[in-house]
DNA sequence: CCAATTTGACCTAA
DNA sequence: TTAGGTCAAATTGG
């Protein structure tokens, strides 16, 4: 089926050729041009090399992961660099996979964002409840983790009936420091919730009685303003992660991403549409490469409270996520996965010719 | 009484 | 088969 490349990068890639080609039809367009020919000439050379490079070095990065099976063919189809992948990470396959399915046939799969966000809790503080990051979650199990100290437990956002929100979130105690809360948090928002609608915060003896109970929404009122600031900023530079969820037509009206999105739209505009383009995914090569620098650092206010958070996003980590037999019985999945190849598609590039296999 | 949590069972991908 | 993730009945709390 696939051919190595997760779909971001024959996105990128088919951009690349694209406007690679175009380069390539300006040149020969100009090369006969009178007006300083050498200087047209040398200035389409050097577009032609970037984009040269920059197909190298997705080609040197590869098509990750790629599992000869299936026989992968390798490369963009109609593309100069249909490379078979070097070995790398299986996200990306993943995603491929995804990808693949859902323009086959919308399987019953969905691709959520998906990004880690350490917080540490200050124990001196008496804030035993980590964080408040605004929204609202319910509890909906909680698992021992094989090696982990701590179990894990799940959350999923108290809307998701009433408002079709599947924003779901794990928190898990980290074994060598219980101030510090690992928090993962798969899709995005689409509840109208703002920050401040957040219940009001449980006892904190309950929270102690269960040890990890951390996530328990919304303890800390006072810390809620700087931490929902925090995340906004953080949720900003995830938005392109999750650009995809956050398209779709059928979204309710969410007041608390469209503020966030406003928020963003300042500091992204152009990625905006780049990441458009790509379909929301600009991080995956960076972060990719190296993770670490996708980690955010809390600023020392907000340490007072939390000690410190830390957000990496799992870049290539689009999640696959499994329609539960059970909830068959639930309409709301039925739209969303008819939700899925919507998602998508406005962002594809379908018109790149030589695109699919 | 309603809503949230707990918790063992169930489901599924690996 | 197993570990991780989710469901849902029972329980708890307001």
């Amino acid at each position: 089926m696939e051919n190595g490349w997760s779909w971001e990068q024959k996105t990128v890639i088919s951009e690349l050729i694209q406007g690679m080609e175009l380069a390539k039809q300006l040149r020969v367009q100009f090369s006969g041009t009178s007006s300083s020919p050498e200087t047209t000439d040398m200035l389409l050379q050097r577009i032609l090399n970037s984009y040269e490079k920059a197909l190298l070095i997705l080609r040197w990065s590869g098509p990750v992961g790629q599992s000869h099976t299936m026989g992968v063919t390798g490369g963009v189809p109609g593309s100069p660099i249909s490379v078979n992948g070097s070995p790398g990470s299986d996200e990306f396959e993943k995603g491929l996979k995804d990808q693949q399915e859902l323009n086959d046939a919308s399987k019953k799969r969905k691709i959520l964002p998906r990004w880690t966000d350490q917080v540490r809790v200050n124990s001196e503080t008496g804030l035993e409840g980590p964080h408040d990051d605004g929204y609202s979650w319910r509890k909906y199990g909680q698992k021992d983790i094989l090696g982990a100290k701590y179990p894990r437990s799940y959350y999923r956002c108290t809307f998701r009936i009433t408002q079709n929100c599947w924003a779901t979130k794990q928190v898990q105690r980290s074994d060598e420091d219980p101030n510090l809360f690992e928090i993962t948090y798969r899709g995005r928002h689409t509840c109208s919730h703002a920050t401040n609608l957040v219940p009001a915060p449980s006892s904190p003896e309950k929270q102690e009685q269960k040890h990890n109970n951390n996530n328990n929404d919304n303890q800390q009122k006072q810390s809620l303003d700087i931490l929902s600031t925090i995340r906004n900023n953080l949720r900003v530079a995830t938005e392109n992660l999750d650009n995809r969820e956050m398209a779709h037509p059928f979204s309710f009206p969410s007041t608390s991403f469209g503020c966030m999105k406003s928020e963003n739209s300042h500091f992204s505009l152009s990625e905006l549409d780049n990441s458009t383009l790509l379909g929301g995914f600009p991080q995956p090569f960076l972060s990719h490469a190296s993770p670490e620098s996708n980690y955010f650092t809390a600023s020392p206010f907000q340490v007072s409270n939390f000690g410190g958070v830390h957000m990496q996003f799992s870049n290539s980590e689009s999640e696959i996520i499994s329609a539960h037999t059970s909830t068959t019985n639930s309409p709301i999945l039925d739209i969303d996965f008819s939700l899925d190849p919507v998602e998508i598609d406005p962002n594809f590039p379908f018109d790149t010719p030589g695109f699919f296999s």
